[in-house]
DNA sequence: TTGACATGTAGGAAATCTCCTACGTATTGT
DNA sequence: ACAATACGTAGGAGATTTCCTACATGTCAA
């Protein structure tokens, strides 16, 4: 399973992943999304093209306006990479490999 | 709790994932790192030092052996970023909403 | 001490990112 | 039909990323 370049490289954004939460709440146009970001419209609607082609949300067409709405799967893919570093931070695995490393050096 | 930037900016490299991968089977010196790579060294150490800057990796002198060690406390920000989205791929809630959208298109 | 080794730093080229100001294209209301 | 609205696209400036080729620095071995 390869691992998708572009949803990491979506999220490194830090508005990209604000779009992402705003989505939380519902669906929403692309000029409400605009309005909670202090830039021109243009630049998020240029954000709201990379989230599209990471598959992060789905455009749907209403009328002149554009609903954007929450696309969470792709964030699988991120969950299923983070998952084998996870006993790393968690739990008595995490703190018997601290002492072990902290012993080796 | 603000999101660390750096983290999400380092994850977006799939060299730096990589990277990250390989130190989960241990130290390695940066050598034995760089060799896994079809990259000049100093690219290698170029993403070595993003890496130490978002807190992803430690590095111990040893000789003249620089060794990375894994720190993966930081990844733990992603995944509490990540969990609000879990319940969208999860559970019933993510099986009956897959099923809605299949029949919509 | 001298040479080989391990690795970072300097500086630069090319590509990409992130923002901008126009401008184009539908859709809606009058 | 016409103006206003909603939103994308074009094109470009400036910053940043990602790679490279030298080169500097520190360590080890003879």
């Amino acid at each position: 399973m390869p691992v998708n370049d572009d949803v990491f490289a979506a999220l490194a954004n830090p508005s990209r992943r604000e779009v992402l939460g705003i989505l939380r709440d519902g669906p929403r146009a692309a000029g409400e999304i605009a309005d909670r970001f202090d830039m021109r419209r243009p630049s998020l609607s240029e954000h709201l093209r990379v989230l599209r082609e990471a598959g992060l949300v789905r455009e749907e067409r209403q009328g002149r306006n554009r609903v954007y709405s929450l696309e969470a799967g792709p964030l699988r893919e991120v969950s299923d990479w983070l998952s084998p570093y996870e006993q790393y931070w968690r739990g008595k695995l995490a703190d018997l490999r601290d002492l072990l490393d902290e012993e080796e050096f």
